[in-house]
DNA sequence: CTGAAAGCGCTTACAG
DNA sequence: CTGAAAGCGCTTACAG
């Protein structure tokens, strides 16, 4: 039988359309339509409806995304621009974003090479998908001026762009306050600072915030001890073993490292260097990846809430979607000091 | 940019539409399709070709994709499907294949629950996108034949499925046989296995390789030193924690794992528990995450390719979407055992 | 070389 | 409640 063939190979087989569910239905195409969108209040008899969803579930049709898409004017294609996914903490933020859109949108992910933002022609290509919405982690300013999109928008880790879109921070300035007073307590007057080469706003404000308490308790940051890498461990291990003879010469008695990865690469090099930790250096970084609790030593960490971070963005971006106005606009998510060895001794 | 414009919906009223290019160029639809696609070679003169850029790039056109899609029947979306991306090795997996991909295709993600894989109806939901390919990471054989597509489709890390389709696979078989021996090497005879609990296909493979090979070489593991969990260092390590009494009792010396994921999380609890690594317990993982080399003690891990897997598995899907025949549909990638302090003494 | 026209599959006013 | 019809934007035989 032509149909259960069809049932038992629905995707290697012919297509199945919406005019075959209703020839077999016995209705129009509009009222499959209506049925398979449940817009039907009002609009499709009982009798209808049943008959449809009957002969819907018997072809094992689906609608075609394509053809609803062109109709509607839009997709169910949420994209998800960010710079870098290398990072593990990405991958939470990606969970969180797939839970919350459910099944009723489906995930674009736009990645580029190590810390570029896609540009204006990039874009371009991206919107002709005729997205639902989109979703811009860590952006930086000229990306978002290229971007001058319409649509459901929302920014994920974007501090001090909150004019250009709804968006979902973390306080990382919080934390990176208390690994200041962490540092001052300990005892520490110099520190150098291993920074991310890319320019997004996240990081910028990690390093300030930082630097700024860690004046405040005269902690001094010489410029010649502020560096940048790519987000690797390789590259930051490089740069810091670069760069550590002259910082030990002139004083400096801990590292800050814009995240967890970049420590990783520093607390490496250091032990080649049969540093003491954290006796001759403090390292400290910014994410708190589930690694950290095992690095040797254990690395202390500015906590950040990765995956609340990406459930509440897809939250939120839904709500736009679904033409609702946000009550919220902005929201922040807590962030905080973990000590571990790396600063502290065992 | 105009704010009122950006109260709009300008992803859907702003668009340049092929008819206004042709309409400023003075040529019809067909010719500006024609030149977009660069399929001009014998039917467009140079003067048209001329004239319809110089449009193109005036209103700055970019041909809808949805439109394209419709009328081409097959869309430029790539869908990459996986069980698991919180793992660090798969990050490295996608960047190689958008490296490979380059800008002509879209990587969409589908990522399910962890260890998961979408079923026929999710599927179908997916080919709705109507996908220029797919491309299946470590996947079980059930998703396999739920899928049953006819297009474009890669696996990767899909041993023993060859049979399905075209695959990119790693020989985990190799490291987990000189693991095997080198734990024989350094004496151990009773070991535990902490494995994942999807049922892909690599695991089984990485298990029961290093089980063979340890058996061979006279080490024994009872069924109750057998254990899964999530790919997951807090499930690991509270896995480990219930199984270890017991484990040691009976003689076990060390522990391999499916993942570098779970050892970090077998590697923490041990030292919470005080055991000297490697000389009371040694432990070792797979995949070699750049965290393994910073871990306390680094951790013996194989190591696996994940950027290469994730370059060729996109170069030969890329074949298949240009009509291309795969003069090599089978690929296997090197793995290779990496010594570190969790199993050999510093 | 060129354009008119027929679709691709779906959704949505619209008239009944 | 229902269906015929007009698109959505593009591509591709097809006739000229």
């Amino acid at each position: 039988m032509d149909s259960a063939e069809q049932q038992q190979h629905p995707l290697r087989s012919r297509r199945i359309t919406a005019a075959m569910v209703a020839a077999r239905a016995g209705v129009s195409t509009a009222t499959v339509s209506l049925v398979a969108n449940g817009k039907t209040a009002g609009r499709v008899s009982g009798e209808n409806i049943r008959r449809v969803r009957e002969a819907i579930s018997e072809l094992g049709y689906v609608v075609d995304s394509v053809g609803s898409s062109l109709a509607k004017g839009v997709s169910s294609i949420v994209i998800l621009v960010a710079p870098d996914i290398s990072n593990p903490f990405f991958a939470k933020v990606i969970a969180g974003v797939r839970e919350s859109l459910g099944t009723d949108y489906q995930l674009l992910l736009s990645v580029t090479e190590a810390g570029e933002f896609p540009h204006a022609d990039d874009v371009r290509k991206l919107m002709a998908l005729r997205p639902a919405g989109l979703l811009v982690d860590a952006p930086n300013a000229g990306f978002l001026d290229d971007l001058a999109v319409g649509g459901p928008l929302v920014l994920l880790d974007a501090p001090g762009m909150e004019s250009y879109a709804p968006s979902v921070n973390l306080d990382v300035a919080h934390g990176a306050r208390e690994l200041a007073a962490h540092l001052a307590t300990a005892g520490h007057r110099k520190v150098a600072y291993v920074d991310s080469v890319t320019g997004t706003a996240t990081f910028a404000l990690r390093r300030e915030a930082f630097l700024a308490e860690a004046e405040n308790r005269g902690i001094t940051a010489d410029p010649s001890h502020i560096i940048s890498t790519t987000i690797d461990v390789g590259a930051a291990a490089a740069a810091f073993a670069a760069a550590w003879p002259q910082w030990q010469r002139e004083g400096v008695t801990a590292v800050v490292c814009g995240t967890d990865t970049h420590a990783y690469g520093v607390l490496q090099e250091a032990r080649v260097a049969g540093l003491r930790i954290p006796d001759q250096l403090a390292i400290a970084g910014f994410d708190d990846l589930p690694y950290s609790a095992t690095s040797n030593p254990s690395l202390t960490s500015v906590h950040l809430p990765a995956t609340p971070l990406g459930l509440k963005a897809g939250e939120q971006l839904r709500r736009l979607m679904e033409g609702h106005e946000l009550k919220q606009p902005q929201l922040t998510l807590e962030s905080s000091l973990v000590v571990r060895n790396s600063t502290s001794p065992a």
